[in-house]
RNA sequence: GGCCCUAUCGUCUAGCCUGGCCCAGGACACCGCCCUCUCAAGGCGGAGACACGGGUUCAAAUCCCGUUAGGGCUACCA
């Protein structure tokens, strides 16, 4: 028991979870995993303003979904405030803390002042000196109060890092932070501190904006007799612009990427290596194969950028990779919000579905680039590519070769690729045509796209039907743009004959 | 402003601790070629980095100092 190893995840419910909080998340799962330790996840819900039910709910509803689940939890500290009390009449009792009736503004005011000046300058609340009787007048007329931690007016304090080394600060640069705010809610230096020490966690790993903040925990620790656990802090993960992570970069949440098409597996991956690395050329791991290889001391130091290009290509390697079976249900859902779910694909035409999703495994990154590209079998509701158009079929006088493929199709038996490519050649060449002019109009017809898989592939698996009907639709198409034409023609025939 | 951290291809990184094997390796992206009905995938090839300046040393990407740049903290947010 006494060396188990014991890791958090501690989020704040005041947005949803992003990248790098995840990515913490995921070192401490994949620690715990590594060791066989228990990882445990903490809601740090203090402050009432900012924490919501509906962002607790997303960030446990994301860490599902990325497969980080936890041993034990969620604790929400909104609930052991208690708890908190009890460890500040501690510090109280103790003499390391006191209650401060100093004014928030006035104290905003010095410090302002100081930073024009130019100056070093740290809070050293005078109410330190206060008698107990003045502490009792004041407390008795319900004067707010905060209670702050007493720093030593001078001394160091070295963290030891697991990630960052040892790290030295100076008290003089430390001011006397708040424990307790005057809502008797505790701040993060004490219920942080607080858990940690009642959760027996050994490791305290986190984002490296956490590092500076540390001493002051190092200091309330200490205050408190309580054995330190180790500290490991994670370089923080930048926008591609190299600013911190924040709206102005767009969705960086799990739930977007999830919304997105990306697989977890993906992105569990990706955020992975971003940061730590395995010491050798490898790229692609299953979240087992990460949590027997991950160690702390290959974590990095400096600040990694987000490469939505990186985790698109891993993204597609995992498409690729993925059994079909296995991106069924994930498909299934992408193409229903599209509208052109049909309850058959998982019954009868399985096999026709499950075709599909190979067809176009190797050329999709994410989920919903597959299911894009699956729509058009399942509707003829798609437009055609306007790039296609101009290139493909525009001024090709196309109309006598489609219809004559359009009516071959009738006679291919049977339906295979083979037969198919015979036909079409055939009729191309029938016609003194380039099989290409045929090949690309077929494939705008039956898709809306210059490009697609193999167009007999598409015939293939489009079928007989399907295939005449989306041809019919650019024989009306074509004879439309004839008609436009003759009319342009003739219109510019009676302006030029006036 | 003060304090702290960081600095290798555009990006993620290996190498740095334990100097020589590094005129720096891999991956993404990019470019070219092959394959080919198109697009991917795949194969082959190319371009591309030790931030800068000092020092230590026979020798520095690797050690030291400084500068610059980026990031963090500096709240009764976490």
């Amino acid at each position: 028991m006494s060396d188990e190893v014991r890791v958090r995840f501690a989020p704040s419910p005041t947005g949803e979870l992003h990248v790098g909080g995840a990515r913490t998340a995921l070192y401490n799962w994949l620690y715990a995993k590594h060791k066989g330790g228990k990882f445990i996840l903490r809601v740090e819900d203090t402050d009432e303003k900012r924490s919501t039910e509906e962002n607790l709910e997303t960030i446990l509803r994301s860490m599902k979904w990325l497969g980080l689940d936890w041993d034990e939890g969620p604790v929400l500290q909104s609930d052991r405030l208690d708890l908190y009390n009890d460890y500040v009449s501690l510090l109280m009792s103790s003499g390391k803390a006191y209650y401060c009736f100093a004014a928030q503004e006035d104290i905003e005011e010095q410090r302002k002042e100081a930073l024009e000046a130019d100056e070093n300058w740290v809070y050293r609340g005078a109410d330190r000196e206060l008698s107990a009787d003045e502490v009792r007048a004041k407390l008795d007329a319900e004067e707010p109060h905060t209670v702050r931690f007493k720093v030593p007016a001078e001394g160091t304090i070295t963290v030891n890092d697991l990630v960052q080394g040892e790290v030295t600060f100076e008290c003089e640069h430390i001011e006397d932070f708040v424990l307790q705010r005057s809502d008797e809610k505790p701040t993060y230096h004490l219920s942080n501190v607080v858990d940690d020490i009642e959760m027996g966690i050994t490791i305290v790993m986190r984002g490296a904006d956490h590092l500076s903040n540390t001493p002051k925990q190092l200091l309330v620790y200490e205050a408190l007799n309580a054995k330190l656990p180790e500290f490991a802090h994670l370089p923080l993960i930048l926008g591609e612009d190299g600013k911190r992570l924040s709206k102005r970069h767009g969705a960086t949440s799990v739930e977007h990427f999830r919304d997105k098409g990306y697989l977890p597996g993906a992105v569990i991956n990706y955020l992975a290596l971003l940061g730590w690395n395995p010491g050798d050329e490898r790229e692609v791991f299953t979240a087992n194969e990460l949590s027997s290889e991950f160690t702390l001391e290959r974590v990095n130091q400096s600040n990694p950028k987000f490469d939505l290009e990186k985790l698109s290509w891993l993204n597609g390697e995992y498409i690729k990779e993925v059994p079909a079976g296995e991106l069924r249900p994930a498909v299934r859902e992408a193409l229903q919000v599209r509208g052109c779910w049909d309850e058959e694909l998982d019954m009868e035409r399985r096999d026709f579905f499950f075709a599909l999703i190979e067809l176009w495994q190797s050329r999709a990154r994410t989920i919903n680039e597959l299911a894009d590209n699956i729509a058009p079998f399942q509707t003829e509701a798609f437009a055609y590519e306007p790039a296609g158009l101009k290139e493909h079929v525009h001024g090709k006088d196309l109309l006598g070769l489609v219809e004559a493929f359009r009516e071959a199709l009738l006679q291919v038996d049977p339906w295979g690729q083979e037969e198919l490519e015979a036909t079409l050649r055939e009729v191309a060449g029938g016609l003194d045509r380039e099989a290409g002019d045929l090949i690309h109009a077929t494939r705008i017809a039956l898709v809306g796209k210059k490009s697609s898989p193999g167009i007999f592939e598409v015939l293939d698996l489009m079928g007989r039907d399907k295939s005449r009907s989306r041809l019919d639709r650019m024989i009306r198409y074509l004879r439309k743009l004839d008609t436009a034409k003759a009319k342009r023609l003739e219109q510019i025939a009676n302006a030029t004959g006036r």
